[in-house]
DNA sequence: TCAAAAATGTGATTTACATCACTATAAATT
DNA sequence: AATTTATAGTGATGTAAATCACATTTTTGA
C-alpha cells in the first residue's frame, strides 16, 4: 500500500517512487502526548505538521484568558500557525494535542529547499494554500449569515467525527457561542 | 515613474524592465461604471482584477435576498471570486463597483501561462495567496473574539478611508451587524 | 481505586443586538 | 431644478444568546 502522505499529495500532483522518497526525506516524525504543545505563543514557528494520528486544536487566548478555537485538525490534515511560519514572526496562538498524536513535520528550511528543488511540490503547496483560503472564506460567510444553530448543524453534518472526539465546549468556542448555548442547541 | 502595478509586484519580487513588460502584456485594461458587475452569481469567473481606480464590494445574497459583504477592495488591491476562479466552478457571489472603476485584469489562461513561463510570478501569487489566507484568519478571529463595537473601532483604525467612500450600511454588513446598530456604535 | 478535575446539562437573569417603525438628509437620475 | 431613490439617525420592542449559578456525570491521573 502506498504511504498515506503519498496518497495525500497525489490527490493534487503525481509522484514517482523516487520523487516521493525525496519528498519524504525532508520530513521527520515526531510524537506528542495529549496536552502537549506543538506551537506556543511567542515562539517563531519553524515547522509545518502533517498529522498521521490524533487530533489537535489551534487557539488564541484573549486578554481575559478566554480561549477561542481557530480550528481543529486531525488525521491527514496539515497544521501550523501559518502567520508565524510564513512571515517568520512570533506566534500569537497555541496548538496543542487533544489526544496522543503522531506527526510528520517539515522544517521551514526543508520546505524552502524542497519547493526550490522540486517545482511540483511548490505547486502542491500553492494549491493547498488556495484551498485553505477558500475554506476560510466560507467560514467567514457562515459566521456572517448563519445563526448559531445553523452553524452547529453544518459542522455536525460536515464533521460528525469531531463531536465524538472533541469536548463540546471547544466546539462551542469554534462556533463562536457559549458552551451553555451549544448544549441547548443540541436538543 | 515606475508603473504602479510594477511597484506593487516589486513589493514581493524584483523585476527587470523586460520582465515587467512581459508580465504586463498578459493583462488587459477595462473600465466599469458604478453599479456594474465584474462577477455575477452563476458564472465561472475567468478573470482576476487589479484595481487601478475605484472601489468595489464582493458580497453574497442569502435566501431572503439579504446582502452579506465578504470584502471591499480599492486601488491596488486584487479582487475576484477565488473559489470560482481557482476551481473554475460557478460563482456564488457578486462583485460590483461602488464607484466608477478602472481595472487591469488577467485571464485564467494568461495567468496559467505567465506562471508557467515565469517562475517568479508563480512565487508572487503564491505569497499573495498565503497573505490572503492570513488576513482571513485574522478576520475570523475578530468575528469570534471582538464585540461589534470593537470590530467597528478596528476597521475604522485600519481603513479610515473606507468610511468616507462606502455607505455605512455596507460596512455594517461587513462587520456582521445591522445598520441601526452600527449607527448607534458610531457615537 | 479513588479523589480531583473536567465536562455537561439546565434553570434564572441579563444584555447586546436585531427588528420594526418612522423621520430626516443626501445623492442620484430625469 | 425637481422628483425619486438611497442613506442615515433614533426610539420602542423583541429575542437570541451570554452570563451566572448550581447539580450531575464522566474522565483522568496519582
Amino acid at each position: 500500500m502506498k504511504h498515506l502522505l503519498r496518497q495525500h499529495i497525489e490527490e493534487i500532483i503525481d509522484l514517482t517512487d523516487e520523487e516521493f522518497d525525496f519528498v519524504l526525506s525532508h520530513f521527520e516524525p515526531v510524537n506528542k502526548r495529549k496536552h502537549q504543545y506543538i506551537v506556543q505563543e511567542g515562539e517563531v514557528v519553524k515547522k509545518e505538521y502533517w498529522i498521521t494520528k490524533g487530533c489537535v486544536k489551534s487557539y488564541f487566548l484573549n486578554d481575559d484568558g478566554k480561549e477561542h478555537i481557530l480550528r481543529f485538525a486531525m488525521e491527514h490534515w496539515w497544521i501550523t500557525d501559518y502567520e508565524s511560519f510564513v512571515k517568520q514572526i512570533p506566534s500569537k496562538i497555541y496548538i496543542d494535542c487533544l489526544e496522543d498524536c503522531e506527526f510528520l513535520y517539515i522544517s521551514f528550511e526543508n520546505r524552502d529547499k524542497l519547493t526550490a528543488e522540486m517545482h511540483k511540490m511548490e505547486r502542491f503547496w500553492a494549491k493547498k494554500s488556495k484551498f485553505g483560503r477558500i475554506a476560510l472564506q466560507k467560514r467567514i460567510l457562515s459566521l456572517l449569515k448563519n445563526s448559531a444553530k445553523e452553524r452547529y448543524d453544518l459542522l455536525l453534518e460536515q464533521y460528525p467525527q469531531l463531536f465524538q472526539r472533541v469536548p463540546k465546549k471547544l466546539i462551542a468556542s469554534y462556533l463562536g457561542v457559549s458552551r451553555e448555548t451549544l448544549s441547548r442547541l443540541g436538543s
